[in-house]
DNA sequence: CCGCATCCGGGGCGATACTG
DNA sequence: CAGTATCGCCCCGGATGCGG
């Protein structure tokens, strides 16, 4: 049960002992992105993990003061596990590991790789931008197959998605993940993206509202 | 020879798909520290490593992208490793990972934790300040008994640390690894830290000069 | 059905020996 | 000095089972 440790009196070598292992931060990742979540439902959004893993995995980070186990409210009887305060501070580098993975996501998916809406919440929140901030509050709901998501400008010229279907959206799009990707990113317009199989429906005007200025990724 | 990819199509397990493998954060956090090295130099900055766990690292880090293997200087024939651009663009991950890693050295080593002077590089880059700008340049060398290095007050306010001992420093220091981590944190003050075996020798009052004004880690 | 524990095969990892 | 080779072990991945 014991993680190895690397010995080394070193700040970022203490780091690794705790959040080093193999899916730790990916489990560090889904909890930032949505709160207290149940078990089943953490492994539904880390495809490919054991159960085992993630059983250890929780109970490790929750021996490091990373993860706290709730209970559950009545309705449903079941345990709900959240990040400690401890936890939500491993977000800056959970999203300097997105930044610096943003030019690998260019090639499109590898195949047979998984995909879930969800985590494209940290690049909508950091690479789009509300260009009329002044503007209507508006939403665009983003489906992939998997599930749907909405992406919201609110106030104050930033974006934020939400892990919902959208009521009436002003925009959908539907669209395989790496169209999906690169019409967010700047880098595919929208006469490319139809022609890649995306379906829009709606107020096509409001992507170049939140489009990033510069394309994110190279091509 | 491959490393196992997470099969997610997400930036973060993308990134963790090149750098999420056991070493080698550490190996990029020693080039970070210190340009382009020989193998046995980095072998000796990262005790614990197996030699084939380095070789291995190094070459999946250059397949990757991120390192880049020079021929020697004509002086001594050997190769050097070395961040590539790629590489560099590491280093707010592993200054963040460093952050976040801070509480955990309040506790001091662990039984057996190795040390060296240069890991402090990072915090005393960030966490140390020149309170007296204007005045005159000044070193303050450390020793921890496995290497000699030098804090140095540049211009500007900022401090820096050399991987090297000064030649006539104007305070040196010498102690064990965790009073001279509590030290320069600010959470141990010379009295204490001379209970505690720290030897001092020259102006002491340029400890305060670059001491955090808060302290860094709690106790 | 949810939340794991158990079992098992394969491979990454850790330590040492060995070679150009 | 700079790695490669080898070997045992434990972590990891995948499946199944089982109690609540």
């Amino acid at each position: 049960v014991s993680t190895r440790s690397y010995g080394q009196y070193c700040a970022v070598a203490k780091s690794l002992d705790v959040v080093g292992d193999r899916w730790t931060l990916l489990v560090v990742r889904e909890l930032l992105l949505s709160g207290p979540r149940r078990y089943t439902d953490l492994r539904n959004a880390l495809p490919g993990i054991a159960t085992n893993l993630l059983a250890e995995r929780l109970r490790g980070l929750e021996d490091a003061g990373v993860v706290r186990s709730e209970a559950a409210p009545p309705p449903v009887a079941t345990t709900l596990y959240g990040l400690t305060e401890r936890g939500r501070s491993l977000e800056p580098l959970v999203r300097e590991l997105g930044r610096w993975g943003v030019p690998m996501m260019a090639a499109g998916p590898a195949e047979g790789d998984a995909f879930r809406s969800h985590w494209l919440s940290f690049p909508v929140s950091e690479f789009l931008a509300d260009r009329d901030p002044d503007g209507p509050p508006a939403t665009i709901e983003l489906r992939t197959g998997d599930e749907a998501v909405t992406v919201r400008v609110c106030g104050g010229g930033s974006v934020e998605l939400l892990q919902e279907a959208s009521a009436h959206p002003d925009l959908a799009l539907n669209a395989r993940p790496r169209v999906i990707v690169g019409v967010l990113a700047g880098v595919v317009d929208l006469a490319q993206a139809r022609a890649l199989g995306l379906q829009a429906e709606g107020d096509e005007a409001l992507l170049e509202r939140v489009a990033p200025a510069a394309p994110v990724i190279s091509a």
